[in-house]
DNA sequence: TCAAGCTGTGAAAATCCTGTTAACGCAGAT
DNA sequence: ATCTGCGTTAACAGGATTTTCACAGCTTGA
């Protein structure tokens, strides 16, 4: 049964290490400054790799409620978090979108 | 009630694994990015392997409507899942023509 | 108090999907 | 060779969806 607490300690993703309890995400050792919105996000599309997550599964997870009708949070904080994650890894294609679902991570690329 | 993480009716086909529930088509553990009318459309078919299916009755199944009279709808979207998917699947020959009739969905090319 | 940074929201800009038409190729019959 | 019928696919416009920018309210720390 996921949904338990104490998922993966971190994750690997190639170059990328995600370590949600320590509230960090690095790349080569060095850490991204996520803020707090953006960390959450990335650390639950990557604890389920492959898995096309869709919007309101994830404002759920992230926000800990059930997202308004049309709401495009989601959305923003992806986009704010691929800007920070292709800063820092320029080929990497780690989010993907999946129209009219929501977004899938993918560790290579 | 998000259908628990448990068995989604899943249909295998070698190295193809299509996930309806969770809006995914696999290949090698890796989502095809099909679009939902792709997806729906191979989901129909795969449901009926080795079934020849007419157009009319994928139109239905899919577009939940009766195709007006030469609508090539069903053809155009054949013909870019097997773009897709012969893309993942180089060599399978998962989709087959019956001329006159409809198309045919075999698991095993 | 001020400056700096995070957050959520609206809306414009960019992108993708859909249905449709038409051009093309192929096989069989004339 | 030419015609005919059928399936395949490129191309297109309109609509739908996603991406990104801008902004105002909050919070934190100096």
């Amino acid at each position: 049964m996921a949904t338990g607490t104490g998922q993966s300690p971190q994750q690997a993703a190639g170059r990328l290490e995600i370590r949600p309890e320590e509230h960090t995400a690095l790349v080569d050792g060095r850490p991204l400054s996520l803020t707090m919105r953006e960390l959450q996000l990335l650390v639950t599309l990557a604890e389920h790799p492959q898995r096309i997550m869709t919007r309101e599964k994830l404002f759920s997870e992230v926000w800990g409620s059930r997202p308004r009708r049309d709401d495009r949070s989601v959305d923003v904080y992806v986009s704010r978090l691929r800007a920070k994650l292709s800063e820092a890894l320029p080929e990497a294609q780690l989010i993907h979108t999946h129209n009219g679902i929501g977004y899938r991570f993918s560790p290579d690329g």
